[in-house]
DNA sequence: TGCGTTTAAATTGTCAGACATTTAAATGTA
DNA sequence: TACATTTAAATGTCTGACAATTTAAACGCA
């Protein structure tokens, strides 16, 4: 772990850095114990606020914990899926948010994602993703459900899909994807016959994966990108006016 | 911006959720400035060194920058499409080399998502990737590359292949699966007679796109993603006896 | 000896106050 | 007006201290 030149960037960044490289480089494993603060104080020349900092920074990516008390410190942290899910969807969320992406564009991108999972997902869905998705249509169809209820339900059926097709790396790479068309997808106002629709488009996936009809599977889902391409469309057309 | 109750987490780690909450939902939007360290730190009774270590946590994910001087202080930071890539090819590099994911699984989704582009690719390929994909088959054909150097060439290739898709949803999402595959690759000795093959794979997918086949550029990638595992298995089985 | 309790030490979490550095606006001057 | 100087506000960094927490070792007792 080496040490700083006279760079001007911030001390706490640059010490991140360092350390953060010595993680991904392998000179740090997994649960091997980082010098304590003042060690690393010591060992960079500056304060111990600093090195804070620059663990602070580090422990916000995930890439360690820390422990109190005797013989506690800063350990290097082995990246779970769950934690890495959450920044996956945090980051897709928040560029989606922020860069005015067109929901043409971000439909576009999560309906190829998911059509990418239905020849995996026709070949391994189990039980228990099949009795999700059927599980999640049934709530689809209650009538007192409220748009968010909907769309929180949407998104539970389509990560059901993506997990069906039994692939961890697959499945985390796509939950940003769902997860983060939610908010866009908040935006319209579902009516009764719009539901129906995306129950009946809903219906036809989970059963073409029970027969494990890839290719029906695949049609369906893009007929329901078109669908969902329509609905949003209205309700941008119907904001742009004002 | 709420406060803390009497929670045992770190103060800081709460102060960021505060803020990142604040930011997420909107209450914060892009460019605005946040109040300054002293008044965060009045703000949330605390000191100042612990609000700092807060406005770390957050400057490590992008959500705010920095900035020195009068009038200086911290400012939320719209979250560009590098800044995304980076934190997206970052966490899928550790999740894969902390979780012994598997050569077959990382593999299979790479190509699934691959997969995914090729009809919007073969739609709406530019004749700037296809340039692109071109120069790097011409790169790898070059007999005194390193291994490092073609595989870095590879990568370079397929996220030609993604960028045609012309979505850039699509593209920061597959940036992490392709880039994070790269260490794995790296392992492989890439023998003359397999680069060969590979090169073949490759041209036949930039003659489909070129000529806007979908279907042949589909064959091409699962052909190559067979081809990708068995060498990948090789390298394994050889590992294993030792 | 064996076991429960207490003590001590190490480490992170937090605070207070100070100074250094940077930056842009305000001010003064030709 | 144009340019140089001053000033003020903010972040960056340091020092030193104390609080809270956790484990290991020391201790005492049966």
């Amino acid at each position: 772990m080496k040490i700083d030149p006279d760079n001007k960037a911030d001390l706490s960044a640059q010490i991140a850095e360092a350390i953060r490289d010595a993680i991904v480089s392998g000179q740090l494993i997994v649960d091997e114990r980082l010098p304590s603060e003042a060690e690393l104080a010591d060992h960079f020349a500056v304060s111990r606020p600093t090195v804070r900092e620059a663990l602070k920074r580090l422990a916000a990516q995930s890439l360690i914990r820390t422990q109190r008390g005797a013989f506690g410190g800063a350990f290097v942290n082995r990246l779970s899926y769950p934690e890495a899910y959450g920044q996956q969807i945090t980051t897709a969320t928040l560029l989606l948010s922020m860069n005015a992406i067109s929901f043409d564009v971000a439909c576009e991108a999560r309906y190829a994602l998911e059509r990418a999972c239905t020849p995996l997902a026709a070949l391994r869905r189990t039980p228990d993703t099949l009795a999700t998705m059927r599980a999640e249509i049934h709530r689809q169809g209650q009538p007192g459900l409220t748009d968010e209820s909907f769309c929180a339900s949407d998104v539970a059926f389509h990560r059901a899909l993506v997990d069906s097709a039994g692939n961890a790396v697959l499945s985390y790479q796509l939950a940003g994807a769902v997860e983060a068309m939610q908010p866009l997808m908040n935006m319209i106002t579902f009516t009764a016959r719009s539901r129906e629709a995306i129950v009946g488009f809903h219906t036809r996936i989970a059963d073409a994966l029970s027969s494990s009809d890839a290719e029906a599977a695949q049609t369906a889902l893009t007929e329901l990108e078109a669908y969902t391409l329509t609905l949003g469309r209205d309700v941008m057309a119907a904001r742009a006016p004002k």
